[in-house]
DNA sequence: TCAATAGTTTAGAATTATTATAATGTAGAT
DNA sequence: ATCTACATTATAATAATTCTAAACTATTGA
């Protein structure tokens, strides 16, 4: 889904109805010019905010899986005790900041070509994906 | 935890009781050839089998836990609605197989240096980890 | 236009994984 | 043998997520 605001366009072309609900999730999404982590709690945070009618839980859980079955989200594991989703729906590279728990995109040109030089017979490769833990450097150095 | 049996011996170094019961999972978790990977499911499982006696599930996860703390097991986060331990505690890479939700570690020779051109300030690496994910290949070939 | 229907929303219940509690048990020390 | 700190246990509590079923609504097409 890219930036302009054709939500509704968008949400009919992969059949999903163009809900009120669905709608200003794709506005709280999508109207962003990078690509947005989020926790579930982030995200009903944001709508709580943003909007004067609450949107339930249930129909949070609903809309965001529905997205994530259309290709819309994709679900990244980080820290297992907490769900992140991520608007960037492509294989890509991770930071993850340890001190804040936030996730930073690496575009094509921050991390060189992985080589993989295993293979398992009978399986193919795919995804590959790199997450690189970062901390706070402000430590008392000695 | 290495390949032998001093695992009383091992357990009082960090200061945890030998208690029959952590010695049983001990032997469970590090009396084998390759590290493991486990799921508290598994674990549970496995140590109900292999014993006359149950462990408590409190106990499973109070001393998994433990065992964490003190650098014997690390958990990883695969599968945001499984927690996976790995008893390999140090940075390394893993291949993930889809279809048997079965991780395999990666030693130093299967994935080429990872090179990092992106850097955050005031913010050190802490690791870096490659995961591939891996499915069956056998698809009717058009 | 308007009823039919398929799909959506909702509150709340249910389920699952995990953590906390507090009483009881026990390993290791003396 | 006794003491004490720590471990174990059953159970309760919590948190995240999913299920359910009833009420609602957007779209379709008569
Ligand atoms: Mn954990
Ligand atoms: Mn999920
Ligand atoms: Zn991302
Ligand atoms: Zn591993």
């Amino acid at each position: 889904m890219s930036k302009n605001c054709n939500f509704i366009e968008k949400l009919r072309e992969v059949g999903l109805r163009p809900t009120k609900q669905r709608v200003k999730m794709c506005e709280v999404l999508y109207n962003r010019e990078k690509t947005f982590h989020f926790t579930i709690n982030d995200l009903v945070k944001l709508l709580s905010e943003k909007m004067n009618e609450k949107i339930s839980l249930a129909t949070v859980y609903n809309t965001v899986h529905a997205f994530e079955k259309k290709g819309y989200l994709k679900e990244i594991s980080i820290d297992s005790h907490k769900s992140y989703f991520d608007t960037n729906t492509s294989a890509h590279h991770h930071f993850f900041d340890e001190d804040t728990h936030e996730l930073i995109d690496c575009d094509e040109s921050d991390i060189e070509k992985i080589n993989i030089r295993k293979n398992i017979t009978g399986k193919k490769i795919n995804s590959v994906e790199v997450l690189v833990r970062v901390a706070s450097d402000n430590q008392t150095h000695k």
